[in-house]
DNA sequence: ACATGATTGTGACGAATGTCACGCCCTTAA
DNA sequence: TTAAGGGCGTGACATTCGTCACAATCATGT
């Protein structure tokens, strides 16, 4: 489980056992169960998710009750309401698993912490944002340039394994589409 | 001109004139007219580009020849291909001058400098990346979420001088919809 | 074995949007 | 002054998509 943040990490900047040790220090451990919100829009958001196993959804409910998917979390990824993170405000998102799920907590706090104490640790905050910058760019080009049918399609390409652990209804609200009309796409 | 990146940094970090004279030698400063291409799809995309003075759109063009602009970059926006310039591949966007625009360069090997030569500008980038992302997030929530008559909404509050400095058929493009759809929202 | 709920497919219909075409107005340059 | 082009509105029509309704299938737990 530890080892799986430390090779994540690696993957950006190496870290002695002692440094990661430090690093580790700044984290708590949560479990959670399949459904269960791990904190809802309206509420104070006090961490960052690392998502050690499982899967977690980042989704937004409008005024008729309607879900949108605004991200899956897999294995990796670092997941939060980052704007309600950063500015210590209420979220607006919630963020709920649709699977079993265990998570490494990284509070404001900490966060900051590590950055200003361990510049490799900011480098590789750095990077992270920067990635995620650039994958949220080009999902807006997708949804402003590509059909429904071609989104599946690059969603099928480049995350084979949700296919296999969502529901079409789910996907449909990632995809910016109603679930009748995914259906019918391939019916 | 040299103030007014000096000010946009100090929102962030406060930098002496020692320092701010050091981070300036990383950058050159361009001008270009109305029109102008400053990188074109398929081009290496040298620098990032800290936008001075004027207005740059950022496109997309699809294989009907159909523009999508993915942001426009007022004074004080930081904007590039970013994917090209950090992996050092082609530009698959285009950037071009709504305006005569003046910009501040930054190759990446001087923006690599820069972040591990001086902990202040990572930590400036940082709060930018993590900025641009929640930005982008918002947009893709937006785009997930709202009709066009809401997107432009939206826009025009958030920036209304957007409205008298860019044609409407830009602001489709924008806004994910096509100008005679636009049109007839408003008439 | 049974009841329950989640998931998915599908028919019918209306609303939203794109596409093509045309014309008007304004700016700009010859 | 005149011609050319860009920006914009708008009519006609086709397409896409959402919504509501209903039914079939499947998994789950008692």
């Amino acid at each position: 489980m530890y080892e799986r943040l430390k090779d994540h990490i690696e993957k950006i900047v190496p870290l002695t056992d002692q440094e990661f040790s430090l690093v580790l220090a700044h984290f708590t451990i949560k479990e959670f169960e399949k459904d269960h919100f791990i904190f809802q829009r309206g509420e104070n958001v006090k961490y960052a998710y690392y998502v050690a196993s499982g899967l977690l959804k980042l989704v937004y409910t409008d005024d008729t009750a309607r879900e949108h998917i605004i991200s899956f979390a897999l294995e990796d990824w670092w997941e939060s309401d980052f704007y309600a993170y950063f500015t210590q405000t209420k979220a607006t998102m919630s963020l709920k698993c649709l699977e079993a799920t265990t998570v490494f907590c990284l509070a404001l706090e900490d966060y900051q912490k590590l950055c200003s104490g361990m510049q490799k640790m900011e480098s590789f905050f750095l990077k992270k944002a920067n990635s995620g910058f650039i994958g949220s760019q080009q999902r807006i080009l997708s949804l402003l340039t590509t059909n429904v049918k071609e989104r599946y399609e690059q969603l099928l390409t480049q995350h084979p394994s949700l296919f296999q652990r969502v529901s079409k209804t789910q996907l449909a609200a990632y995809l910016g589409v109603s679930r009748e009309t995914l259906s019918r796409l391939y019916s």
